[in-house]
DNA sequence: CAATTCGGGGGG
DNA sequence: CCCACCCCCCGAATTG
């Protein structure tokens, strides 16, 4: 039964509970209740509980080994809808929205804690404004408003899908932080020896960087210390060789003995400051690796993880991430996520029929729409959905232009949009924020601010979309607008491929452990590897389907049932 | 002294 | 010369 229930956390540690209607208003007495896990616990009917945010709620269910099979994540909805609204930057707690309701004063969000090394189940916070409680019938008055607002939206059918997503999202994330990557630090400590050397007591740089910074020295002739930027350009300069900066695409272009060690040093000295010895310490405790996912934690929807740099893993250090005995990873990565999607969401008739078909899409894209080799395709439809301004890729997207008109004209309009300040949207309803008197939230996310001299709304606008015509500020709004909508929608369809390979895994010991943009790996007993193999394809094409409607656009993944994540792809 | 910015490199 | 987009994280340098 399709039941639906909410749930308020009080002051002395119980809860009020109370069935809900297919109204969402409340059907039945509300209930005070001694504990959470209980509450849920003996109500396992219960298809969707309605609560304040997955955050507070989520790690106290998992720590009493609670699942719940769906949740309405009131905080998560209030951001959204405050974005659809374009009143991105509004406080979003649920106490903000009372308020707006009732009239009174709104309530700022309060800052957000980062992550401490190390730091076990957040089970004891500082004092901090987002504990206070909201009593059960305030909650379901924001509810019920917001149920109102559901049905104000541009699709209200896709933006109650949406809320539905992200609500999911949060339940997963929760799900991650509690099960944790598998992490061997004994595998890590030797990936770390093989490529560093010993470390010196004193914590000093390894054996391998000392080398590498004196074979540095000796080609200068002179004590360099590769790891200052500034003293490492001097160093050339001195040696008559002029460069702008040390970023290794322009060193690598210098004829100087010093640049293959430099290289090499900076490679590995990155390794040592963000994934060595000391991050293994703060990190990883009892075999796990816990990165604390953020659903939602950016503007498009992709997720963030707070501290630990968990969706950074370098390729070197993935050695580490090993199943447990008898079990195994199953990674899996959604193939060619983004055009397959700008396929979808723009109906471009030539690019559905491309992403059609499971095979490699750049190749497909190569073979019909110019001469140049896969690479020169995908640079292309890259170059399209981030809105290249130059180099040798222009022409393959003209290319492009001519042989998937519509879906090139679809970012180009967002791009449009974007330049001219008006709302832009993900499939599914997610909103980027305009950049006209955005709050702090939009520079915070790095959304380029209008400057005075715009010339963006002085001008006729071509039939086609052209760059050149706006501001600098405008053009990288526009960028910023045009990219949105392919990751968002992205982000939109891989909510739900979670959301379905979650309800498939809670039949099994299977576990979600780690989700990427377009990868996510389970770590599972062996005999369910092809199990979630099959459930992931499935969860893809039917995360298509529930995502853009009826579309024959495919969405594939490349998998690998491994030991070990480096021997993934 | 702490807070912010910069430069560079990691992921998608 | 490399690109465009979204992020995280570090140490050093700079600023308040």
């Amino acid at each position: 039964m399709a039941e639906r229930w909410a749930l308020a956390v009080a002051e002395d540690g119980g809860v009020d509970v109370a069935p809900l209607g297919p109204d969402g208003l409340p059907a039945g007495p509300v209930r005070r209740e001694p504990g959470l896990a209980e509450a849920v616990r003996s109500r396992p009917d219960v298809a969707r509980w309605v609560w304040r945010s997955t955050a507070e709620t989520g790690p106290r269910l998992l720590a009493a080994g609670v699942r719940v099979e769906r949740c309405y994540d009131v905080e998560a909805a209030e951001t959204l809808l405050l974005g659809h609204e374009g009143r991105y930057g509004e406080p979003h707690s649920a106490a903000a929205a009372l308020a707006r309701l009732r009239g009174g004063p709104v309530p700022p969000d309060p800052p957000q804690r980062s992550a401490e090394p190390g730091a076990q189940s957040s089970l004891f916070e500082p004092q901090a404004v987002h504990l206070v409680h909201l009593p059960l019938s305030d909650l379901l008055a924001v509810y019920a408003e917001q149920q109102r607002r559901h049905e104000r939206a541009a699709y209200p059918d896709r933006m109650r899908l949406l809320t539905a997503a992200e609500s999911a999202g949060m339940l997963v994330a929760a799900e991650m932080n509690h099960a944790g990557l598998p992490w061997r630090a004994d595998v890590h400590r030797e990936v770390l020896h093989d490529l560093l050397g010993e470390r010196y007591a004193g914590g000093g740089e390894p054996r391998r960087l000392t080398e590498l910074a004196e074979e540095v020295s000796a080609a200068f002739g002179r004590r360099v210390r590769p790891d200052l930027p500034a003293d490492v350009v001097k160093a050339f300069g001195q040696a008559g060789v002029k460069v702008g900066s040390t970023r290794r695409w322009e060193l690598e272009s210098l004829d100087h003995p010093a640049v293959k060690p430099l290289i090499e040093y900076k490679k590995l000295y990155r390794i040592w400051v963000a994934h060595g010895w000391s991050w293994l310490q703060d990190w990883v405790r009892d075999g796990r690796f816990r990165p604390e996912f953020l659903a939602g934690g950016t503007v498009t929807g992709r997720w963030v993880t707070n501290g630990g740099g968990g969706l950074q893993i370098p390729k070197v250090i993935r050695r580490a991430v090993v199943a447990d005995p008898g079990w195994r990873l199953v990674v899996a990565d959604a193939d060619q996520m983004e055009p397959r999607v700008l396929a979808a969401i723009s109906r471009d008739p030539g690019l559905m029929e491309v992403a059609g078909r499971e095979s490699d899409l750049y190749q497909s894209v190569s073979d019909r729409a110019f001469s140049g080799d896969r690479a020169q395709a995908k640079l292309a439809v890259l170059g399209a959905v981030y809105g290249q301004t130059s180099g040798d890729g222009l022409k393959n997207l003209a290319a492009l232009r001519r042989r998937f008109p519509g879906a090139v004209a679809y970012v180009d309009d967002a791009a449009r949009a974007g330049e001219e300040g008006r709302l832009v949207r993900t499939w599914l309803g997610r909103t980027c924020p305009p950049a006209a008197g955005a709050a702090d939230g939009a520079e915070e996310a790095g959304l380029p601010q209008d400057d005075p001299s715009g010339l963006s709304d002085s001008v006729d606008h071509p039939q086609e979309w052209v760059p050149g015509y706006a501001s600098t500020n405008a053009r990288a709004r526009g960028r910023f607008a045009r990219n949105f909508v392919v990751q968002g929608s992205a982000a939109d369809w891989a909510l739900l491929l979670l959301a379905g390979l979650r309800q498939t895994c809670a039949d099994m010991t299977a576990e979600l452990v780690f989700f990427q943009h377009d990868e996510v790996i389970v770590h599972c007993p062996e005999e369910e590897a092809a199990t979630v193999v099959a459930a992931i394809r499935d969860a893809a094409e039917l995360a298509g389907r529930l995502t853009f409607g009826p579309t024959p656009v495919r969405f594939p993944f490349t998998t690998a049932v491994v030991e070990c994540y480096a021997d993934a792809k």
